[in-house]
Formats: C-alpha cells, sequence, structure tokens
DNA sequence: CTGAAAGCGCTTACAG
DNA sequence: CTGAAAGCGCTTACAG
C-alpha cells in the first residue's frame, strides 16, 4: 500500500530525464555539475526537477560511490555547556562542507560508546568525531584502523595513531599557577571532578610540574562531586585539608561555578579571602560576580579544528596521524587577590 | 583503485550467506530475527557474521524499505545551553529506539533552515524535530506536508497543522507575576530579548494578561541585547524607565545572569534593592547567588516529549496534530524579597 | 554530449 | 525453512 504510493509519488532521476528528454545519465551528470552538459541541456534538465519536485536521494548514491556525506560525533555529555560548545563549531565546518552530522551521547559510558560506534559503521558514515568515554581501552584504536573508519579523537585522546585535536592543559596550568604565584600565593588547591581520561591526567600532571617548578606543594588535589547542585555544599572540602589554601584552580567551569556559590554560601569574598581561577572559560565565566579569572580553552574553535581534519584525512586516509594541540589563554579578570 | 579495494575489504550478506551455507534470503531474515529460521541455522549465520566482522549496511536496506532509521533536529542555536539540553533528551530517547539524530543549526535564519530541511530530505530521514527560525512563514507548514514529512515542532510554533510540544508560557507567566504581587512588588518589568517568535510573544501577551489580571501595569517592557556580556553593561535600562520596577521578570537564563551580574556591578542587592525571577531554570539558577528565584520549564523532558511524538507520527502519519503544552514550576529561591 | 548496461547491498514476495 | 529473481535510485565506464 504505502509502497505502492511511493512508486506513483516518489520522482526519481529517470523521471526528470524523461520530462526533459535526457537520459538518466545525463540528469545524472547536471545533479553533480558535470561540464560535460552543455547549458541549454542542463538549464532544461534543472527546469525538470523543479517542475517534478525532484529530491536527490543520497543514500542511493551512496550505494554506488563511497560517500555518505554523514560524520559522527560522539560527546561524554551534551548537557555541559563545553560540549554543547565543541559540537557548535563542528556543526558549522561539517555543515559548510554539505555533510551533515549524526549527534551521539556516550554518557562516558564504554560500551555505550562501542554500541553508538557499530551503528554509525552501519550507517556508513564517513567519518567520526570522537571524545573518547573515560577507560575507553587503546585497543580501540586498532580496532578503528582494521575498520578503515576516519576518526580525529578531540579534547581526550587514547592513542598516538590517530588524529588528535586538543588542549595544551600543562601550559594552561602553568599559566594559572605562575598568576598566583605571581600575586603571592603558596598553598594552592586544584579542585578536580570527574572520571580519570587523558585531560584530566593531563591537567593534574601540568598542576604538579606547574608547582614542583617554584618549589610548591603540589599535593592540595581535592576531589568534589560530579553534579553541579552538589559542588556548593562540598565547598567545606577546601578547608579541610591539613594546609589550607589561599587559591584554588578549578579542574573546569562546572566547579568553578559550584565553588564560587558555596564560597559566597559561607560568607566568603572571592578575591579577598580566596583566589579562584576557572578552566575552560565558557560564557558565564564573565556572567559570575566577581568576574572569573579563567584558562580559557576554546571550545568552538576546537570542534571547528577538529572537523577540518576529519575532513581531509577522510580526504587522504593515508596522511600520517596529526596532533593539533591548541594554547590556552589566562582571561585575567577579578577572582584572584594577593593571599590573605 | 579504492573501489577495487572495497570489492574485495566489504563483506556482505551474500558472503555471511555463503560462510554459513544458507541462502542470502536466510542470512537476511536472521539479521532481522525473523522467526522463520531455525535456531541452529540462525546461530550458524550469526556466527558467519561475527568471523567475516559483518557490518549491516543501513544505506541499502533503506533503498528497499522505507525507513532511513535516521532524523533530524533543528535548533535556532547549539550554545545555549537550553537547547543542548533540549538536544539531550531529544538524542536520548531517538538513541533508545535504535534510530540516529542528524543535528543542525539553523542559526534562527530562515533560508539556512530552508537549505537544512532540504538536505535532511536528500538523506532520506524519517521525520524531523523543528524549532522554527524566527520569521518562520507558516506556509513552510504546507510544504511540510506536500512532502509528506513527519515533524513536530517543539518549543515554537508555526501551524496548528503539526504536532507542537511546547511550554505554557502564560502560565509560567502568571506564577511569576503572582508570586511577586503576593510580595507586595507592582511596578514589575519584564525584560526580553532576541527575535520574535511565538514563544516570544507568548511570554510577553502571557507577562500583559498577568499582569492586567491584577490591574498592574503591563507596559514596562525593556529589550536588552542578545549577546550575554553586553546584557550586563546595559543593566541601567531598567533605571531609565518613566516608572522605575522594583521586580524584574527575566525572558530567559541568559537574561537572568546578565542582569544578576550587572545589578551586583552597581553595588545593588538582589532580593533587597531589586527582585529577580529567572525563566528556563538551567542549573545555573542553583549556581548563581543569590539562588535565583525561576520559571522551570524544563527543557529535556521537552525534548524527550518531542522525540516520542515524533516516533509516533512516523509509524502513524494519519494521527490528527497534537499539542503537548508543558506546565512550569516557580522554584522559589532566594532573589526576590518585598519591594524596597 | 548521450544511451544502454551493469552493479552497489539489501528486502520482498513467490515458489518450493 | 530455503532459493531464485526482481527491484529500490543512483553512478560509472563504455560505446557511440
Amino acid at each position: 500500500m504505502s509502497f505502492e504510493e511511493r512508486k506513483k509519488t516518489r520522482v526519481t532521476l529517470v523521471d526528470v530525464a524523461r520530462q526533459a528528454n535526457v537520459s538518466r545519465a545525463t540528469a545524472s551528470l547536471v545533479l553533480r555539475k558535470s561540464p560535460l552538459v552543455g547549458s541549454e541541456t542542463r538549464m532544461r534538465v534543472e527546469q525538470a526537477m523543479r517542475d517534478l519536485g525532484y529530491v536527490y536521494n543520497i543514500g542511493a548514491a551512496r550505494l554506488r560511490v563511497e560517500r555518505s556525506q554523514i560524520i559522527g560525533a560522539i560527546v561524554p555529555n551534551l548537557t555541559n555547556p563545553f560540549f554543547a560548545e565543541l559540537l557548535s563549531g563542528i556543526e558549522e565546518v561539517i555543515g559548510a562542507t554539505g555533510k551533515v552530522v549524526i549527534l551521539a551521547n556516550s554518557g562516558d559510558q564504554v560500551e555505550r560508546q562501542e554500541m553508538l560506534l557499530r551503528r554509525m559503521r552501519e550507517h556508513g558514515v564517513d567519518g567520526v568525531i570522537l571524545c573518547p568515554a573515560a577507560r575507553t581501552e587503546s585497543a580501540l584504536s586498532d580496532q578503528i584502523a582494521d575498520w578503515g573508519m576516519p576518526v580525529v579523537q578531540v579534547l581526550r585522546h587514547i592513542s598516538l595513531g590517530l588524529d588528535y585535536v586538543g588542549v595544551d592543559y600543562a601550559a594552561g596550568m602553568r599559566q594559572a599557577v605562575d598568576y598566583l604565584a605571581s600575586l603571592g600565593h603558596e598553598k594552592i588547591a586544584f579542585a578536580v571532578l570527574g572520571p580519570i581520561h587523558s585531560a584530566y591526567q593531563e591537567r593534574v600532571d601540568g598542576f604538579r610540574d606547574a608547582m614542583l617548578s617554584r618549589n610548591l606543594d603540589p599535593r592540595i588535589l581535592i576531589h568534589f562531586p560530579t553534579q553541579l547542585g552538589e559542588i556548593a555544599n562540598a565547598t567545606h572540602l577546601l578547608f579541610d585539608q591539613a594546609t589550607r589554601p589561599t587559591a584554588v584552580i578549578c579542574f573546569n567551569h562546572i566547579v568553578a561555578l559550584g565553588l564560587s556559590a558555596g564560597l559566597h554560601d559561607r560568607g566568603l569574598t572571592i578575591g579577598r579571602d580566596l583566589s579562584l581561577v576557572g578552566f575552560d572559560d565558557v560564557a558565564d565565566a564573565e556572567a559570575i560576580r566577581p568576574k572569573l579569572t579563567s584558562v580559557a580553552t576554546g571550545p568552538v574553535a576546537i570542534g571547528e579544528m577538529a572537523a577540518r581534519l576529519l575532513v581531509e584525512r577522510i580526504g587522504n586516509p593515508d596522511l600520517p596521524p596529526r596532533r593539533v594541540v591548541n594554547d590556552t589563554t589566562l582571561h585575567i579578570r577579578q577572582s584572584c587577590g594577593r593571599p590573605g
């Protein structure tokens, strides 16, 4: 029934060809803007397409040529504004190439990620931008190679064999530590959260190295709950330490948001009673008061770059793996002062 | 060349069938879990699939059956966390049905939206969840009907002929106004922003009706710039009015964030010098200090509902159009007090 | 520039 | 339960 209907309704290339009095091959050439077709013919065909309301069937084309014009993007968390900005960058440049992006959320779960990768392969994606779920084994990279699937890792990496676009977290930590040290801080805490992955490790290592290189104690590492709402209530963790910090560097903007609220609740003034440095610098940094001094990582630009790399990789699968590690910028605003 | 390679590498259903010593038809039946196949046969085929690393080709299947297992989602703005939460709800329920979602950003531009719809049709999407760009003409709905494309409108609507999932903005406004009035406020401003669309209009109308029904002056409507960063600097607009408001209702959480920062900058205490009510209630509401009293609209739930409706509509295109209008909840926190 | 033919990987009746 | 055949809508050489 619906099968019969469609047979009648669906306009195909032969319909167009017939209407324009050309062969199917010619119609196909017009479609792909081949210069082989004369302009009168071309216009006649294009007119026929409009008259008939023809819609190109990418899926059918895909069966012949090896391009689905679909790429996949897998992120561990959609509600985190940081990833939303990343996606926005990805969507923009992929969209500009005429491709389309399939979005998926791994929830930082390895099995779910596996399922999503399979599903994307079934859809014949031309490539995937992957922010690997925490605890992803590096063996996944071998699988991906076996599949012959173009992949660029973004923000986190599991293998040197795949393209990677990320952030120089170590440099960011150095900027934060140097700045606080220049203000006279010596007891600097690092407030972390979430599961362990390369970006986590690089920040922690970067913090330690930066502290050590200034002969400061790098051991004040404080773990906070993942939920924004709970962070404020856990602010006391800052003061339960053997040595009470005078400054805190935040793992990301979620921690910064939570702590700035929690410190407020305790009647403490940020920048005077305790200095706070954020990380990631999403729009909120400007909106919090006092304005948050923060290490900017530029998620939109990272998304754009990852998309560009993926497009290149698809065009040229034999390129050696590339790593693009973006610089960070310390945006000095108002949340830091000299230690009390 | 790459064509030749593929010919060798790509494992198809005939390869599986051959390996398992069955016909292609049988292999296909196993794929779709038909009960017609005996369990020994089924297992043999499944083993062959694993051995050969077979990947189902949805695109090829799509050519025969009319289901691409792809749905589209078009939003006007990806970086707004509100839409990120919406998407997260959509992705979750669509993903759970085994389908995949193509994401696109219209940037609130009608022409871009048109291009995206065409692209999605070319990809043979089974349906689209659309938050229509501002200034979309209701004629689009006729087009969509012509195409026979299942569409559900979300958050904004352009036509009664299409499914719609949204928010009872009028009720939300009433809750906000009633609450402020109960505290004694009479001079209540509505701080708005952005282009005009149904959700904008419903909030403005809702505000006016709520104010009028309490015999309050509904004319303090103040337009703010769209960029979060600029809102704080425009805070003075609140005090340039003929009658200075004692309370402000915010169009969305962006305005609330900007104003709460801007008021802080002017040395004003929110809840004492001026009361503030937010709208949308994304995670930030809890993180701002004082905690923001806000009308919650539940974007994740809306996304989930829209996805469910779309799946139903795809399964049953002849259903009459449905409208689901979610209730709002006033979350009373700390940003309101009695008028000075 | 154009036509006829083969084929991409699947599903769907239709016989057995 | 299984096999043979046709067809979904396109592209790609290959001849003319």
